[in-house]
This record gives C-alpha cells, structure tokens and sequence, in this order.
DNA sequence: GACATATTAGAATATCAATTCTAATATAAA
DNA sequence: TTTATATTAGAATTGATATTCTAATATGTC
C-alpha cells in the first residue's frame, strides 16, 4: 500500500560522498543531495533524521569498505601488506579517499549521532584497535605494548603521508610511493636486539 | 582626532586563532572572536573586511611563524634538522600547529581573498617551493628535479604524519616521534648508486 | 570650549541552509 | 472501485551568522 519509491537511502548516501569528495563537506547541503539525484527536499527526510545523520551514513560506509581489506590483510599476512594497500585502495577509491584522508570525522558529521550510528562508529574503531593490537602482539609477542608507537607509524602513519598529498591534488599516487612505503616499513620494523 | 582605539587587528587574529585551534573554524563567528576580546562587532568591520579576511590573517601568520625557521633550517644545515624542527615546532606551538595540520586552506578560507593577501599567501607558498628546489639541488646535484619527491617525503611528509596522530588528540608528540623521523630520514634519503 | 572625526556600540537587516508542514499522488489491498 | 497510506512535492518556517547601519562617544586640534 502507498505509492511506490523512487528513491532510497542508498542513492542519497551515494550523492553525497561524491560531493563531499568533490566539494568539501560544506558542500553537501540537502537541496544539493537531493537535487543531484533529483528528488525532492521532502523525499530526503522521508528517509533520514538529519543531514548528520546522512554524513554520518557516508563516513561509515566509506571507512568500513577501506577498513574491511586492510584487518584481513593484516590478519592474514605482513603488515607491510595492509600497508601497501593504502595507496592501492586509494587508487580504485580516489572519492572515498578523499573523504577520509581530508577530513576528519568531527568536521564531516558536526552534531551529536543518534545512539545506533554512534555504537555502528564506535565498533569500526574498536575493530581498527584491535586488529593492530592483535597483529603487534603476533609479530612481537609478551612485550608488544611498547611496539604499538612503531607499528602504527610503519603501517598507518607512513603510508597515510605518502599518499595524502596527491589526494589533495585529486591525483593517482604514483608507484614511487610503494618503494617510500616498503624502505621505511623495514627501516622502522627491524627489531632492537 | 578621533577617539583613541581600544583594539587592533592583532587582537582580533589573536582571538580567532585561538578559536580556531580549540573549536574548529566553524567556531570563528565575529560574535565569538569579538567576545573573546570584549569588543563590539562594529569596531571588527571597522578593522576588517571580512571574516574570510580574517581568516586568511590567521592563516598567513601561522604558516610564516611556522616556515620561517624551518626554511632556516633547510638553507643552514642539513634536511634532518629542518625534518626535526616539525614536531619541535608543533610542541611549541599547539594552537597554531592544529590550525595548519588540522584544517586546509579552503576550509579555514572558504571564499576569495582580497588581491593582496592572495599575493601574499602565494609569496608564502613560492617561498616553500623554492627552499625546497634549492637543498635538493645543493645535495643532489644537477639531476635534481627527479630525487624531488624523496625529499618532500622525508622531510615534510613524514614528519607531518608522526605528528599528525597526537595534534588530533590535542597532545604534544612523544619523544619517539624524533627517532621515527630520523631513520626514515636516513632510509629515505641515502643516495642511489 | 567648540569642532571634526576615528572609534565604539550594538540594533537592524540580509542571507543561506536545515527542517517542518501541508497538500497532492500513486499504488496495494479490500 | 474504493480506501488507506507511503511517498513525492515543494512552499513556508526557523535559526544561525555575516554584514550593514545609525547613533553615541571620546579625543586631538583650532
């Protein structure tokens, strides 16, 4: 019953990574969203509480499809694997890249998130800590803790510095930054005596 | 003639300096800044053109503070100290150092600039290149251009991301960050045969 | 002391975008 | 076919802030 949909929470979301990725978060006024997909104001908060709550939508999308390769990677094989998949996955994801690596969370998603979305963000990150404690204590066992400092520098810090400044200029990074990558994994990994 | 000024521009960047560093740029309303210092916005406009100008101050006396020193550095002595003076800068500097790391330009100034603090925020940047260009060329030689995007990395990339995870967090970055910075440093930067 | 004017004061206005609201419309179920 | 209602439509409202405006107030100069 009722007249049928002609759009749904997907598209919105979809319309508004791509102009936060092309223009800024600012740029994602609801008149724009929905304008992009060519739906009315109205059809927006049909579906969604508040323009939050939609950032809220694209931040947790966008970090969940990165995050999702990289745990496994770091799982399953070297860190320097979940390493070099930055800048690959920033080559295939140029848009969601650009949400993620630019701005950070506070600046995308401005007010307070509804309760469900919160524990959703919450648990991404635990996921995140987890996954490095768990691959650092793997890699150097009781002692771990102190490690952390340099696995997250050689893993996430690096790499995230080799690729963001040709994220600001909307370009591919180019193959060099996999050797800056690989050199300084192995620099900073060799264990102490 | 004329009644004697209570406030300068000084006063006004100043406060929206610190508005910035500890609330976000969003935070820099004229009602705010002027508040900070006790002045009626009217005496702002009378100073100011605009809060986009306002902010293009701010910026322009963060990033000179910052890159004065730094290109020093980099004239003087050798690249690793320019390297170091990041997160030795940033310790110092908290407010001003999650301005320039936290935020870019765009955002903090989202509309025009005025011609003349254009000119200036370009001065700034070629200022930057140059430095740059020319300790590339003193250490590498004629073939210079192609070793360009190993230094950047080392010294400005990297250094930017040891240093990036504790200004989120409001913190100064540990010690390590220096020993971080040095061994990539040497990886990075060690000359091919 | 009176004048000219730089500066303070802060109220009024303008702008822009989020959100709300009321009405129209299409569809599934009866 | 009728009915109930999910959804579209988009106009009206609200809220927040930048900017403008008008008036009041000091201060150096005559």
């Amino acid at each position: 019953m009722g007249r049928t949909a002609h759009f749904n929470n997907e598209q919105f979301v979809d319309a508004a990574l791509k102009i936060a990725a092309e223009r800024g978060p600012a740029a994602v006024t609801i008149a724009a969203v929905a304008g992009k997909i060519g739906a009315p104001v109205g059809s927006f908060y049909h579906l969604f509480l508040s323009r939050d709550v939609l950032l809220a939508e694209v931040w947790l999308k966008v970090v969940s499809s990165f995050q999702e390769d990289f745990l496994q990677l770091l799982e399953k094989s070297e860190g320097l694997e979940a390493a070099l998949h930055i800048p690959r996955w920033v080559r295939r994801h140029l848009d969601e890249a650009r949400i993620i690596l630019l701005y950070r969370r506070e600046e995308l998603v401005a007010g307070d998130w509804p309760e469900d979305l919160k524990s959703r963000a919450l648990d991404v990150k635990r996921r995140l800590d987890d996954g490095i404690c768990s691959y650092t204590a793997r890699i150097f066992g009781k002692a771990w803790r102190k490690e952390l400092g340099q696995v997250v520098f050689a893993i996430i810090d690096v790499p995230y510095a080799a690729v963001i400044r040709y994220i600001r200029q909307g370009k591919k990074p180019p193959r060099a930054v996999e050797d800056h990558i690989t050199k300084t994994y192995y620099t900073i990994m060799r264990r102490k005596k």
